[in-house]
DNA sequence: TATTGTTATACTCTATAACTATA
DNA sequence: TATAGTTATAGAGTATAACAATA
């Protein structure tokens, strides 16, 4: 599932694996800045001059891809401080908000494997702002929990995140910015399977 | 840049790559069919009963996060029998509305780095969808055309988008629907950089 | 036997840096 | 010297499968 991924952030946090911090194949050269430069500068631009998109145009899914993506990138930008993305607040969102909430049952509510759960929380209790507690009644289960860090980390984090959230809305009145959640709720219906 | 990704489809093509069909760890035993199955099985549901979501439900950019991923999967899975992403599917429209195109501009175009471009249109090369012709007048350069086969198969993948896309907003008016295209397009003004 | 957390492994996507052949 | 395409390499993210401890 979670189709989300949406991680251009990706050279942003090195913070879950150390992994190797081997070179490249020549190395010891110039860095050189890179010739061309086709997406690796600025944001991404949905509409090069020039070109014609076809149907990309009249797609609603093509309209929230390009949404989206800008989204995430001034998303990245408004946390890179705290080097917390999109998944890693949205964990701690849910942490804060659902107390004792157990590693399944966040993977659950975010919609990843039990497996990544157990990493992204690996990562933001090495940044000591998730801690482990034991979950009373069931010694195999752990309470997930913020630290004092986690909590002014998160608050800090969510006032940026609103003043994001803002900006991105900024052209858009209150009462549009109704509109447009409402419309997106009543979105893509759940398939008969 | 081009944070799209969004890509759960990861299982769903193996196209691209060959790479090891190795097994796993302790492999020749039963497959077991997943215990827990958080997000593994149906579609992603964005909100589990019970659950708190905080700040999260308040924000334009989550709303759109979560109509991306599930439009994001319906898509897959109307593709499928293609072994057509979205990021291909957006490649074959690009290139069958622009003739002569090179690599590097398609690159541009879809937002990735040059070197993924050439991996995407080996990816469609390998599949017959598309070849590289030699551009008049740069022998560096490659001009982009669909082949035949790639012509007939986009003009039914086409229709099947079309489908999609109809489905997902199948619950809003036409009038709706062009709100909601609007809108869109109106967030996320460029960041002054 | 089922579930919780964990680990090992594989795979996709994307980025950076460097190389080649042209320009 | 700069550009088009390519390749090698690294890194993030996610998934599946298996395992130990506990239920």
């Amino acid at each position: 599932m979670s189709p989300d991924s949406s991680d251009p952030a990706a050279g942003t946090s090195n913070v879950t694996r150390s992994a190797g911090t081997r070179r490249k194949p020549g190395d010891s050269l110039a860095p050189e800045p890179a010739t061309g430069g086709s997406g690796t500068d600025g944001g991404f631009d949905p509409h090069v001059p020039d070109i014609d998109y076809g149907v990309l145009d009249s797609l609603i899914g093509y309209a929230i891809r390009r949404a989206q993506i800008r989204i995430y990138e001034d998303f990245v930008a408004s946390l890179a401080q705290w080097q917390i993305t999109p998944p890693r607040f949205a964990a701690l969102v849910i942490i804060s908000r659902n107390p004792k909430l157990k590693l399944t049952e966040l993977a659950h509510i975010l919609g990843i494997a039990r497996s990544g759960a157990v990493l992204l929380v690996d990562a933001l209790q090495e940044m000591n702002l998730v801690a482990r507690r034991p979950a009373p009644g069931d010694r195999r289960a752990y309470s997930l929990v913020l630290t004092p860090a986690g909590k002014r980390t998160l608050a800090a984090a969510k006032q940026a995140v609103i003043a994001h959230d803002a900006h991105v809305a900024s052209a858009l009145t209150e009462q549009e910015q109704a509109t447009l959640k409402s419309l997106l709720a009543r979105l893509a219906p759940p398939r008969p399977a």
